[in-house]
Order: C-alpha cells, then structure tokens, then sequence
DNA sequence: TTTGTTTTGGGACGATCGTTCAGGTAGTTT
DNA sequence: AAACTACCTGAACGATCGTCCCAAAACAAA
C-alpha cells in the first residue's frame, strides 16, 4: 500500500537527529570542537547518552553531519546576503560590512564554530565540498567580470573575518566598510 | 659566587622542555590540537608521560607554550619574506605567491597548526598577542603609503591560505601569482 | 663530605571517554 | 490478533585521560 504519511517513528527519530545536531552545533559555538563529547551534546540536547551513539555511529559522525548542517545554513545565509546588496546597489559594501560586524559581534561563536569547520575540512577530506559550499554559492551568483578580483574579494572576506576573531574587540562596521570598499572597488 | 655558566641542571631541564614543545608542535602538525595529550607527546620527544607535567604545569600550559613558540617561528619567517620581497622589487609579488604555494604545500601541516593557533587564540585572549605578532611584524615593516590597501592585503594573503587548505590540490604559485598581484598592485 | 636543589621516572588514582548490549516501548504491517 | 520494525535507554566495559605522589638520580653549594 503507498502511504502518504511519513512512518511515524521515522518522523520522530528524524526530528531527535536534528535535534542532536542543534545541540552539538551550540556546544561548538561555545567550547569548540573539542567540547564535543557524546555526554555532553546528549546533555545539552535533554536525551540519554545512548541516543547519540543510536542516531550517529561514530563520534566522527556525529561532527561530520552537524558541520555539513552548518555548512548548509550559512550557504543560505550568503544567498540572501547576495541578494540583499544587490538590491541595496553601490551601496552592496555597507550590506557586508554589516554583515562582517556582525558575525564578529553578536554571532561571534558561530564564526568560530565556521572556521573550525574550516579546519576539519583540511584534514578530512570528505568534508571539503560542504565547506566550500558558500564559496561555491558566491561563485554561482556573481557576475565574473573580473576573475582575479572576485577571488581577491573572496579571500579578503575569509581574511577579515579571521583576523577579527584574534581581536581584542570585535571591529565595528564603521571600521571594516572602508576595507570592504576597496575590496569591492573595480579598476 | 657569581656564576658565568649556567646551572648545568637548569640547562638540561630547558632542553628537554624545548624538545617537548618541538614534539608537541610535530603532532599538532600531524594530527591537530584534538591529538595533544600527555602521553603522545612524551612518546613522541622520548621522554617519561611524568617529565611534561613537571615542565608544563598543566596541558593547556603545554600548548600555550607551543603556540607561543609556533608563532615566534612564524614572526621571524615573515620578517625575512619583507627582506627578500623587498630585494626582488618589483616582483616581490612572485617571492609572495612562491611563499603561499610552500605554505600550502610541501609546509601544510604547519600552515594548519598556525590556523589551530589562530583559533585557539580566539578563545583564549593570552595567545592573542602571540597569534597577531606576525601580523605586527609586517604592520612596522611596511611603510604606510596606503593604510587600507595594507588591511586589505593582510586580509587577502589570510583568505588565500586557508581557503588553500580545503582545496582538493594545493594551489601551485603560478595559479597565485595573478591574485598576490593585484592584492600588491598599487592605485 | 654533607646539605640543599632540581630533574627524572615508575606507579597509581579517580574521572571521563567512546561504545556496546540487552531489554523495553511505540508504531506499522499482515 | 500476531509478527515485525524502529526507536529508546539504563547499565556497564575497557581504554585512555590529566594529574599526583614519592623515591631515586644528578648536580650545585657548603
């Protein structure tokens, strides 16, 4: 017989799964990759112990897919970034630089939790399409006009955005649109 | 008395704490932070697991120390990449690019420990003076023409390194050149 | 030599880790 | 109803973890 409704106990293993992932993506915004344990992202997401090791098979795993989920969302994110300072014009830098403000300021953790992505997908292999996927989306969008400046603009964005990490205090927009300006400024 | 040598025992001691830290530094290259405990790097310098508690009063000591060393290395390195850019002239953008290309290259695990670094850095305010030392270094190298272009070339040779990391093949330096270029490029 | 200081290293403690297992529950199919 | 499947979970195992303790060795100062 064809249902047209889900399998009820597939539904809620689903739902738990993702669950499990929001956890583990909060713990590495906090303490980083290395905070991950299956205790404590099972505490974190309010289920036993057993449930991670039931929904993912390793701890490997685990990381593998809450980094391909947040890979995921901020590909999304950067559509609508795209979109947005497209429909702002020349005023496209203002849209980044706010943007880049505040993925160093309120969504600081986030960032973090981004670039360690980053990292694992340096060591492991299978990782490296998800991580490249807002590259990928940005690559897709834009217009190449110029090949070399986009793939400067692309780096400087990753640049900024690291080396605002290190900083004692996360830069305001007013201090990065200048820098954005330059990186946009065709020639 | 005054003593013209050294303490023949304080002198052993800090050799074998350096040949801890260089052990230390050979698995974060190797396996990243996650593969740091006692025990790995008193197997890999040689020693007993006892001798790196008594010369690091705790893990987290241990790597401090080492990044802290790792990023005096890379200080010193990028003091003589100014000096030999800088006698090469005007193609002081192929001395750039060739260095990026050995970053990403045959020096890849060092170039991911440093980015370990970084985002270690990123949660513990005492490594940040450490993790941004090469980033002054060239801030007082470099003649301030153009304070924005300075930003964004920092930014660029940032982006370009650990956008290298996730690439499937490292980026040979003639694949650099063009954009090392146009981030030097004067206007 | 005697005394004091620093380094060395074997052994062990309690904590925490990833993972397994077996029994129990809830939902689907026949 | 029974049979089957998928999910749930408490308990536990062996391994590994950071760290401490203490006695021996190496060296310096008296």
């Amino acid at each position: 017989m064809v249902r047209l409704q889900v399998d009820g106990r597939k539904a809620r293993g689903e739902k738990r799964r993702t669950e499990i992932i929001a956890a583990t993506l909060r713990i590495i915004e906090r303490d980083g990759v290395a905070g991950v344990t299956h205790r404590t992202v099972a505490a974190e997401a309010g289920v036993p112990t057993t449930s991670t090791t039931y929904h993912f098979s390793s701890l490997d795993d685990l990381l593998i897919a809450t980094l391909i989920s947040c890979a995921r969302d901020m590909a999304t994110e950067v559509y609508w970034m795209i979109d947005r300072a497209r429909s702002r014009g020349s005023r496209g830098a203002e849209e980044v630089a706010g943007l880049l403000a505040e993925a160093l300021g309120p969504r600081r953790g986030r960032t973090m939790a981004e670039y360690e992505l980053y990292l694992l997908a340096a060591r492991k292999p299978e990782l490296r399409p998800a991580a490249r996927r807002w590259l990928d989306v940005l690559t897709s969008m834009v217009r190449h006009d110029d090949e070399v400046a986009f793939r400067v603009f692309l780096a400087g964005i990753d640049g900024l955005l690291i080396q605002g990490l290190i900083d004692d205090e996360p830069p305001s927009a007013d201090e990065l649109r200048p820098v954005v300006d330059y990186l946009l400024k065709p020639r």
